[in-house]
DNA sequence: ATAAACGCCTGACGGC
DNA sequence: TGCCGTCAGGCGTTTA
């Protein structure tokens, strides 16, 4: 699930209680089971067994597109990647098919970490300054669209790919990027140094606009990937090429950028001029 | 400094 | 029905 609103509703159900689960602050650790070494980033399955037994949850948060487990020790840190997930069952409900990890507590639940692709990572931190260092502002606590401006100009690179690069700004993946550009009206393409004040300001205000109504949404369930969100229902581009734009009725366009799939509408997003003559070349 | 290509993985889907 | 290519919410490393 793996954008910000998507990883702030699972940690919202491990802290609060949710996704029909109690809440996991103040259980204590037994061991953990490791069907899938890769899993863990660093240690072995019995080095990792060993140092978070006996501990117990302090607290559960979020940074970036990070899942924060604190410990009384250390910190338990997750990234789902593309297709990790959650779950707090009781003992008696039985494994699923593509659980890769499973933290046992002495209260009769688990914690069960599910990766059909195995692309996700678990860690264990002694210090979160040490991830926190290389990750960029959350988008959610930037208040100064001015600040957000000069970091943009300074950079020279395309609009999406740099709103993605979790060194500059953390949380933001591909669905939210794309409907993000979408209400800022710039094309994914646009140069980072060629943007202006005004529609930096208009961007900022556009990525908190989708991430907070998708933490509001539960975030977003794709295809097979059902999580109990439902932000899905509300996407103005992603997913949506050859469909019109829910402003101007254009056919919504799907380009590659960076490797991935970038929906937006070339009316409400339209193409910089200093961008045409490149684009006549690739025509020729 | 930026950007492309590739690797890591499984599953769903469309075409034949 | 089966086989095959393509694509997918992410990110690190290598190469240009």
């Amino acid at each position: 699930m793996p954008e910000l609103p998507e990883v702030e509703t699972v940690c919202r159900a491990l802290r609060s209680g949710g996704r029909d689960a109690p809440p996991i602050i103040g259980w204590q650790l037994k061991k953990a089971d490791i069907f899938w070494a890769k899993t863990l980033a660093e240690q072995s399955p019995e080095e990792f067994s060993r140092k978070i037994s006996g501990q117990k949850v302090e607290d559960v948060f979020r940074r970036g597109k990070f899942i924060i487990l604190q410990l009384i020790q250390n910190f338990l840190v997750v990234h789902l990647r593309m297709s990790g997930d959650l779950r707090v069952e009781p003992d008696d409900k039985e494994l699923l098919k593509h659980d890769r990890l499973i933290i046992w507590f002495e209260q009769g639940y688990h914690l069960a970490f599910n990766d059909p692709r195995k692309f996700g990572r678990i860690w264990l931190y002694q210090n979160i300054d040490e991830l926190s260092a290389r990750l960029g502002p959350e988008p959610l606590e930037i208040k100064s669209s001015d600040e957000f401006y000069q970091r943009l100009v300074r950079r020279k690179r395309q609009l999406k790919p740099l709103l993605m690069d979790q060194k500059f700004l953390s949380g933001m993946g591909n669905i939210y990027t794309d409907e993000a550009l979408h209400i800022a009206g710039l094309h994914p393409l646009m140069n980072s140094a060629d943007i202006t004040p005004e529609q930096a300001k208009k961007l900022l205000s556009a990525i908190q606009q989708v991430l907070q109504t998708g933490i509001k949404r539960n975030g977003a369930s794709i295809d097979w990937m059902y999580r109990g969100g439902s932000f899905q229902n509300e996407f103005r581009v992603y997913g949506r090429s050859g469909q019109p734009c829910p402003i101007c009725g254009t056919l919504i366009k799907k380009i590659t950028v960076g490797q991935r799939g970038t929906h937006f509408c070339s009316t409400c997003q339209p193409i910089p001029q200093s961008l045409q003559l490149k684009e006549m070349e690739r025509k020729l």
